[in-house]
DNA sequence: GCCAAAATACTTGTATGCAAGGGGTTGGAC
DNA sequence: GTCCAACCCCTTGCATACAAGTATTTTGGC
């Protein structure tokens, strides 16, 4: 097992020293909850990558807490699934889990279809947030801004939810999707490369403001399931990033 | 707010005695898993009612253990939406909210018939496993075993996920079905008084074997939404126990 | 030079002590 | 009698010290 490297983890600390900033603001925020997020966005944005080893010790004194708050931190990021604890032998950023994956896009189009059924049902449809979000998407694209183009994913994804009336539900669906956000990143040259994925949201909006029900739910399934194709050639550059 | 009483917490380490004789196999099972579990059915099987004020010092003290890992398992009940913490102020045994269990049966309703369809499309439906479950069921029913009952429960649902080729999805509904389990064991004399969940379950198993879809589909969405009918009367009854 | 065994260094898990803050209670003033 | 303020107790959050165990390294023997 290679150490991770300080140069990667300093980036860390710089992020933590900015949200330090904001929080003076108002309320005390838990170390605990700072670190977790800090450590979450970390992998989820690869900068943290699958199989790197985490040390407690080392962790706590980079980002200058104690281990205690560090500990609740990567317990909760077990449960996620994103980080491997052995007793008395190591902490690892989990690999990414085919089968994983495989679950999380029959979530994600289970999830998903039954929102837009929802949405599509509801008497009035006001897709005007949806439209903006949709537009912020098409700036990303044009600036090739990866991090803004995945964070207007999520916005749109969790409108149609919101639309549903069921708002709260795009968190146990941004829960199990973690380890395809890991996956989008891996190739996401490809997706600014092309206008695919925005298209395929216009369209979907598009069918919502119409009420297409049938055509809707076809194209949300194939949309969630769409990643899949790109695991072969992922796989294929970075092995070492992927579990058994 | 009433203190949590000694004699329920009784209950909860005579269990923990009966697991730490189970412990002594092999492995060396974690303190934190442990009471996490513990304190999970407690809450689950309402031993532990809505509402109720956990003291991590009197809770440590009763459970034999010391306050770390029982931080790490209340932290864990938090992510699940089972306890209440404020720093400062205290713990409590979250209340019943009726919008999570509105989101929970929207879930659960997605991803039961997202399975189904899933299950209903395989070449080979071995209903095997899950005819022997409804045995099991049917037993808790003359027993009148309201325990045995649930757990036949989970186990049939779980079953189904399997035969989909996604048995892990099972947890996450299972997380997000905490609180319908509550209700239900909220007005267990009801369901133990009549057949009619067990022969919705049959039903179902039938509609699976024979490979009807859309009969199925529209069994499974009623089933997981039917819950959703004993809540006037069990609010009328308990109304400490319901949030807001 | 090689192999084995013991010691050492590092890992996570647990227990305990301290700090910060909110809420109830009690005393006093009006 | 009522209201206000100060105090005390109890709460959770955090930091640190200790315990148990594993992997590596080093050292002694052959």
């Amino acid at each position: 097992m290679e150490t991770t490297t300080g140069h990667r983890l300093t980036g860390v600390s710089e992020s933590v020293a900015s949200l330090r900033r904001v929080d003076r603001a108002k309320v005390r925020e838990r170390i605990s909850d700072r670190v977790h997020d800090e450590l979450e966005s970390a992998i989820r944005e690869l900068r943290l990558v699958p199989g790197s080893v985490l040390s407690e010790t080392e962790l706590s004194v980079q980002l200058g807490v104690s281990r205690t708050p560090l500990r609740e931190a990567l317990s909760r990021l077990v449960d996620q699934r994103l980080v491997d604890v052995v007793a008395q032998v190591g902490t690892t950023v989990s690999r990414i889990d085919l089968a994983q994956v495989g679950e999380a896009c029959f979530v994600r189009s289970a999830l998903e279809t039954a929102a837009f059924r929802r949405a599509c049902a509801a008497e009035h449809r006001d897709v005007g947030r949806l439209r903006a979000v949709l537009a912020v998407q098409e700036e990303a694209l044009a600036a090739q801004d990866g991090d803004a183009f995945f964070d207007s994913d999520e916005a749109l994804h969790r409108e149609v939810f919101r639309l549903a009336g069921y708002p709260d539900v795009w968190d146990l669906v941004r829960g199990s999707k973690s380890q395809l956000d890991r996956l989008r990143r891996l190739h996401l040259p490809d997706v600014l490369a092309s206008r695919e994925i925005l298209e395929e949201h216009i369209r979907i909006v598009d069918l919502l403001e119409a009420g297409q029900l049938l055509p809707g739910i076809d194209l949300v399934e194939s949309h969630a399931y769409k990643i899949l194709g790109v695991v072969p050639r992922v796989r294929a550059e970075h092995p070492e990033y992927f579990a058994s």
